[in-house]
DNA sequence: TGTATTTGTAACTAACATGGTTACTATAGC
DNA sequence: GCTATAGTAACCATGTTAGTTACAAATACA
């Protein structure tokens, strides 16, 4: 997977965590994020779908997070927001080859395994943590100075 | 990564297993996996390049693995077939915001800890184990019929 | 020595994924 | 009604991947 989903709706959950519960408009967030905000209105839908954040159209609307950042793991961002498992199968190998035949059988397990490893590690992070660690870095706060 | 190429390599290296350790030619594998012999060629060239296989052009020749199959991980095999991290940091957020000044500070170790949970996952699978998994559900040998 | 076979690699193409952009509708507050 | 905002469709630009053709280098063998 060589998107950058992953990193971007984590960049934005945490903008919301960081403005502190006020609604934050895609505009805005696409300014921190250097994106369009169709960018990150996408990420935020598929989110939305996934009960990690809430939005409200409208004048003053925007989205926050749905629930507590110290509940919001980057796998369930994962989840949210990057489609299908990190390996793919290939096509078709020759069945009558006795490996083509039933090496995919026998690669399942692997990859599906590399795959829940990758979500189980994913799980120890929230996006409080990501938050605490930015703050620690930064110094400041609540000067987002776009 | 939505590539197909660790399953590809897994597949030739099992098939080289499989076929006992007698050169085997990229046009054989390639109709084995159904794929172009140059796809093949490729995969096993960055495979070389990791000394997991050894090559020999010309009469007969073909590729072999280097080492005992059971000493080859499909963490290996990642590491020669798939370049780059498996996930990827998002393009030149905001530095005039905080969230976007640290934000790849504080998503770069559990990034990495991601990608090193996949390659711990996949190093406990050998291609020893492939192969006698194909072997047990195939319940024959020695009959590529191509 | 010459011919056939095979690797390794460059160059090109097609298909697909991804992100960026514009434009539009629906919704909500003022 | 006016403005701001989400949500989404449509399209485009770019990059990645696999497939393909072509060819030089290496090797075995007659």
């Amino acid at each position: 997977m060589k998107s950058r989903r992953l990193a971007t709706a984590a960049h934005i959950l945490s903008l919301l965590e960081f403005e502190g519960g006020r609604p934050v408009c895609s505009d805005y967030i696409a300014g921190s994020v250097n994106t369009n905000p169709v960018v990150v209105r996408r990420l935020l839908a598929a989110m939305g779908r996934a009960r990690l954040v809430v939005a409200q159209p409208g004048v003053g609307g925007g989205s926050q997070l749905a629930r507590p950042a110290h509940t919001i793991t980057l796998r369930d961002v994962y989840d949210a927001v990057e489609d299908g498992p990190t390996f793919t199968l290939h096509d078709d190998p020759n069945a009558r080859c006795p490996v083509g035949k039933h090496v995919h059988e026998a690669l399942l397990t692997p990859l599906d395994a590399a795959t829940e490893a990758v979500r189980a590690s994913l799980a120890a992070v929230t996006i409080a943590d990501l938050v605490k660690s930015i703050v620690g870095r930064a110094g400041e706060r609540h000067t987002p100075n776009h």
